[in-house]
DNA sequence: CACGAGACCTGTTCGC
DNA sequence: TGCGAACAGGTCTCGT
């Protein structure tokens, strides 16, 4: 489920209104999947955590960040994890992995089926973001500093927009859309990507990232999040349909291990292949 | 350096 | 109906 817009959507959500969990402090920690923990360990998460405050939520890449009192706390969804806050009264679900309660009778749910996700608990948030790449939204990633990037790299560009170290955010979907919508084919070499077409894949990243926000990310499957990208998706997981542009029939092919779609008519290899 | 396979996990859907 | 295989929004590590 989550890529930079369901991320994005999740921190909005834990941000406004009347469950916003900014300004509540910490009453107790419950970690129900330790090794969902990657730093510190259990036992010290638990007591440098409690009776610190949410004094905001971000987002990095992927990533949601709660900054506290005195460090934040980073939380990656992986495949399936998803925050939310919820009233105490509740009862704890079978996938809950860590639970924070606030003051207010709320409580911050870290909810994970496929316990991919990770969690930690840091002073400096740069120790778990160094190497992240460019955030595609930021007004100073220029298409010529992408067009750069691009060029440093032999790799096929499907692949490398998935590396959170080349451009952060972007997931198996948005990938796919935005080559779609660029008209360029996913296994083109990315040194071999000319000035006009870095250009548009650059507007086409943000404007297919931009969407999903606007719409509050994509709800595929039982990983239910409440948006509705998905009825405006125009290759992923779309195999065998029309492609919107030109009517062929979308193709899927495997590529590092990930389904990849896309249209071969619109987004032919050209000459360079 | 680039790529593929395997690992980490659970749940759903598809084909026979 | 049952049952195994394939597949799923991600990322790390290892071997070639």
């Amino acid at each position: 489920m989550p890529e930079l817009p369901e991320v994005e959507t999740i921190v909005r959500n834990l941000s406004q209104g009347g469950t916003s969990i900014v300004g509540r402090r910490i009453l107790a920690a419950r970690l129900l999947w330790p090794r969902g923990l990657e730093t510190p360990s259990p036992t010290e998460f638990e007591q440098r955590i409690v009776a610190q405050v949410i004094t905001a939520v971000s987002r990095r890449g992927k990533f949601a960040l709660f900054h506290l009192t005195s460090d934040t706390l980073l939380v990656h969804l992986r495949m399936s994890g998803d925050l939310f806050s919820e009233p105490t009264t509740l009862p704890v679900g079978r996938h809950h992995r860590l639970i924070l309660d606030l003051e207010g009778e709320l409580r911050l749910a870290f909810v994970d089926p496929r316990k991919f996700g990770r969690i930690w608990l840091v002073a400096d948030p740069a120790t778990v973001l160094r190497k992240l790449g460019p955030e595609p939204l930021a007004a100073d990633f220029s298409p010529q500093i992408f067009q750069q990037r691009l060029r440093q790299s032999r790799r096929q560009l499907k692949p490398l927009l998935l590396d959170q170290c080349f451009i952060a955010g972007l997931g198996n979907i948005y990938t796919d859309e935005a080559l779609h919508l660029a008209k360029i084919h996913p296994q083109r070499i990315a040194a071999t990507v000319s000035e006009a077409e870095a250009e548009r894949l650059l507007r086409a990243i943000r404007q297919v990232l931009s969407e999903g926000i606007r719409r509050s990310g994509t709800s595929i499957d039982w990983v239910y999040r409440g948006g509705d990208f998905q009825n405006h998706l125009r290759v992923y997981q779309r195999t065998g349909q029309p492609c919107p542009e030109c009517g062929a029939p979308v193709q899927r092919i495997s590529l590092g291990q990930r389904g990849t779609h896309f249209c071969p008519q619109c987004q032919s290899m050209g000459n360079s292949p």
